[in-house]
DNA sequence: ACCAGAAACCGAAAGCCTTTAGGTTATGGG
DNA sequence: CCCATAACCTAAAGGCTTTCGGTTTCTGGT
């Protein structure tokens, strides 16, 4: 015991192993993450500020799947349009975990630095100053309600028997394993067309 | 010691306990309901199927604040609409509530039934089968995704710093407390425009 | 009216989790 | 070479969920 030749720890590895156990079981402990690494508890918390810190890791790790350079397409509907299917990409990589980023506030630099690009993008495409972050707001309610569709495909309807709701059962079984993503497609297709309408005529 | 003359505790009240701890601390444990009450924490156990029971009396209770008869307006569109701002409202009501109930898949038989009114009503209106419950699951992450923007207005978005994201700031100051309402307003507006498109012509 | 069984609560305990604190050994800059 | 620091361990406090057996009260069938 003391200090190992080689460390054994890092932020890296906690956070790969972190998303492993989440990915499996939908949520991690410190002791789980202890036990996988062949270390003790208390050792990870010389590495993350807390079990908060994990989670933060987490997001930081989700997020950096989304594909930054959509934000520089042209024109701004197009931007808005792949930025958003690359956000719900990266979420729907691990369904599981965003019930878990969900819950704590967006500190994650990656993340505030796309929204600080996706203000930019929109004034410049002459939408107003009021107006920018509802649109932003919108379309991330969008991404993170479809995600959350994707959380839980197969469990989220839980129903109770056929009889009591024929339609319903008819229904999911005719809208197929794409319902998901059919949706959002058709929600995303409806407020670009939308957000249209909030511009100045004759742009 | 012993069963007490008239009893201490009910499904109501242990529920009504939880949602004023959840609506107070974002959160509830099994033995602040039991201090609450007056009570040992064991006791609770004998009226409720776990933490997961009184999480689902949560949902129950929170959902029940729905106006049913919002399905039962002409048009279709007008229905949808009505309905949305009301499962919407329900959850308002109970911002805090939100991260807790959206980890957990929708067993409460009022949603169900209302799911199921809501098939027949897009049926009725002339979509296809195929198409009704991509129009409902889109709906939905569009009422859940808002509604999770209001469980936590204020702490969503932690600015580290003013400097380095000056047109979020800006924009967010801008767009005002009013911010989360517009931004559903315009995602509804939009994807119920949308929806128009996917009927038969001439309808 | 009686009595058996069910209902409602207490007390206690097992086992998990988060977090902190102090001890022990290796590393690496001066 | 030395010592501050880093990295891990052991230990422990305190909270949470859940279960189990004990005690008292209520209720329903006879």
């Amino acid at each position: 015991m003391g200090r190992p030749r080689t460390p054994l720890l890092d932020r890296e590895r906690i956070t790969t192993t972190a998303l492993e156990l989440v990915d499996r079981q939908g949520e991690f402990s410190v002791p789980q993450i202890a036990r996988r690494l062949g270390v003790q508890t208390g050792s990870v918390y010389h590495h993350v500020e807390g079990r908060d810190g994990i989670v933060e890791l987490l997001r930081t790790r989700v997020v950096s799947a989304i594909d930054t350079s959509t934000l520089e397409l042209e024109p701004w509907d197009a931007a808005l349009n792949a930025w958003a299917r690359s956000y719900r990409a990266a979420f729907a990589a691990h369904p599981r975990a965003i019930p878990l980023l969900m819950t704590s506030p967006v500190r994650a630099p990656k993340v505030l630095g796309q929204y600080e690009r996706a203000v930019r993008l929109l004034l410049d495409a002459g939408f107003g100053t009021a107006d920018v972050m509802v649109v932003i707001s919108a379309l991330e309610n969008l991404v993170l309600g479809s995600a959350l569709d994707m959380a839980a495909p197969e469990t989220m309807w839980e129903l109770p028997d056929e009889t009591t709701t024929p339609g319903l059962a008819r229904s999911l079984a005719a809208a197929g394993p794409r319902r998901t993503h059919a949706a959002f497609d058709l929600a995303l297709e409806g407020f670009i067309a939308h957000c249209r309408t909030l511009l100045p005529t004759g742009t």
